[in-house]
RNA sequence: GCGCUAAUAGUCUAGUGGCUAUGACUUCGGCCUUCCAAGUCGACGACCCGGGUUCAAUUCCCGGUUGGCGCACCA
């Protein structure tokens, strides 16, 4: 047992416990896909609820959009997507290793063969006598791989539609609406969440990497001359984050740099500050999930790993059993988007000042994907003991279950008075979870399992005087409180206002 | 997509060309039980899918699906 992996053990209780499980299951399944159980469905809730809350609520100029996750062909042809990743691929008649057709062109002959036909690109390897890299053997004919899901809209059949793959798309598409919704003002946010669809050739590692995936977006615009934030946005100049540098990654990095913002500012490291501003962001939010600062960190990306309209990515990669994984893309795509589908749909989307002045707005990118934040939680929470007992220590802002309530006993009315506590603490609005099987240890360990942070225990002293106990997951201690403190002794609790420990005397 | 490998209750696992396919844990019900999974009685529950060989396939063969590892891929 010990010897496992740790993800598989996250699977296994995944699967144990009702967070996740393969789709079509009982049909075989279908690789990359997967579903989200009760307790799966309500951690993923509470984490796009913190994104919500935090990255667009409480902001000014930042409001939330739901776009169609099928679109017509002519959105992915304008945005570059139909073309990108469209890839010819070739295979070796011997070796059978697959390769990109326009790569070995490109390494063999020294030629560009980018948005040449599949035809012409066979054409151009026969005519260098281009091999197979590996053995020298002769390759096959290419064909195409599209990583686009693509259907038919409408009963003619002649439509094309396709399952967006990224959210973004929904957002520039709707540019003119948004920009006068917001009243043609600079700087505003969109933020979308929903599910993407890629068709990865392989997918692997539970829900890393999914045909289907969730993410949490926004498309930040602002205006290219103006690289400082400006009010309401606010940089937490003093916050420190993990950065490591393309000089870094030249030289061979261990430890990623820790930085202020401000000294990231300062030393030219970003090229604008929204990209400081999601930083801060997004290193607040693994904090407040449970996950330590010292296992995640921005990598600005290098050139051959962006596309080359962007003004810089920089990928969250947090330091995970299967691997350094990107959960996070923070990419300035400057006005790359809004430029391509201006002109393919022949409409302006500049912004004009009162002085005459136009601009087009650039645009950054924070991209959380959803079930890879999940991922990083569940292995981030998980512990386990020397007897092999395991437990998630959620913290209470993302626990999928908030408090169990347990009689000692279920006779003598320990389970009347139980439930109804149960009951009361439903209606003001906790996540609360009622059991009264077997005995009393075993409850509490059910409880630990799936991360629950407190247990209401009524027991025999309770029924003299409403008093109950709340014991703490992580110390496994309880405090006695009476019945109408309950709520707000609680809720101080859960909003980590009050630690336990200061209730113990 | 290629190569290697695996697939038996919810989870882990034993085993077999032939009666009714092991066991543990879990779950559910009962008894016991005045605070941290270990007492007791009982119950539910499985041979990945399709084809072939065979009197008979969960077992052997072929194909597929899914998982793991490696390669490739990951604008």
């Amino acid at each position: 047992m010990t010897e496992d992996r740790l993800i598989d053990k996250i699977i296994d209780v995944s699967l144990r416990r009702g967070f996740i499980c393969p789709t079509a299951e009982i049909y075989g399944g279908a690789g990359g896909f997967y579903d989200y159980g009760p307790l799966g469905t309500l951690l993923k809730q509470k984490i796009i609820d913190y994104w919500r809350q935090n990255f667009v609520l409480d902001t000014d100029n930042i409001f939330e959009v739901s776009g169609s996750l099928l679109m017509p062909e002519s959105v992915f042809q304008a945005s570059g997507h139909l073309d990108a990743f469209d890839d010819p691929l070739t295979q070796c008649s011997v070796c059978n290793s697959m390769f990109r057709t326009d790569q070995l062109i490109n390494d063999a002959a020294n030629i560009s063969a980018e948005g040449l036909s599949i035809e012409e690109q066979d054409k151009l390897i026969q005519e260098h006598n281009v091999k197979c890299p590996k053995c020298n053997e002769d390759l096959s004919k290419s064909r195409n791989f599209n990583l686009m899901f693509k259907t038919e809209i409408g009963p003619s059949g002649g439509y094309a539609g396709y399952l967006r793959p990224e959210t973004a798309q929904n957002i520039f598409i709707n540019f003119k609406r948004l920009t006068a919704f917001m009243r043609n003002k600079l700087p505003f946010g969109i933020a979308q969440t929903g599910f993407s669809f890629r068709n990865e050739i392989s997918p692997r590692n539970f829900i890393i990497r999914l045909r289907q995936f969730e993410q949490m977006e926004i498309e930040m615009f602002f205006d290219p001359d103006d690289k400082e934030v400006s009010s309401p946005f606010e940089i937490a100049e003093d916050l420190k984050i993990n950065f490591v540098t393309h000089e870094m990654q030249e030289k061979g990095w261990e430890k990623p740099l820790s930085l202020s913002l401000q000294e990231v500012k300062q030393q030219n490291l970003v090229p604008n500050d929204y990209l400081l501003y999601f930083f801060a962001l997004e290193t607040e939010m693994l904090i407040d999930f449970g996950v330590k600062q010292e296992d995640f960190w921005f990598r600005h990306m290098l050139p051959h790993e962006t596309p080359h309209y962007s003004g810089g990515n920089f990928d969250l990669e947090v330091n995970l059993s299967v691997g350094h994984k990107e959960i996070i893309g923070n990419a300035y795509r400057r006005d790359y988007d809004l430029k391509k589908h201006s002109k393919a749909s022949n409409s302006s989307f500049t912004i004009a000042y009162s002085d005459g002045r136009k601009v087009l707005p650039h645009v950054v990118e924070p991209s959380l994907g959803v079930d890879r934040i999940l991922y990083t939680v569940l292995e981030k929470c998980y512990r386990e003991d020397d007897r092999g007992w395991s437990w998630f220590q959620f913290p209470s802002i993302i626990a999928p279950l908030e408090v169990a309530v347990l009689p000692l006993m279920k006779k003598d009315g320990l389970a009347n008075l139980a439930y109804e506590v149960h009951r009361e603490l439903k209606n003001s609005g906790y996540i609360s979870f009622y059991d009264e099987s077997g005995k009393i240890g075993k409850r509490y360990a059910r409880a630990d399992e799936i991360g629950i942070p407190y247990c209401i225990t009524i027991d025999y002293e309770s029924l003299k005087d409403s008093s109950m106990t709340i014991r703490d997951r992580d110390s496994m201690k309880q405090i006695r409180i009476p019945l109408e403190d309950l709520d707000i002794t609680l809720g101080e609790l859960m909003d980590s206002e009050v630690e336990f420990e200061e209730y113990e005397q």
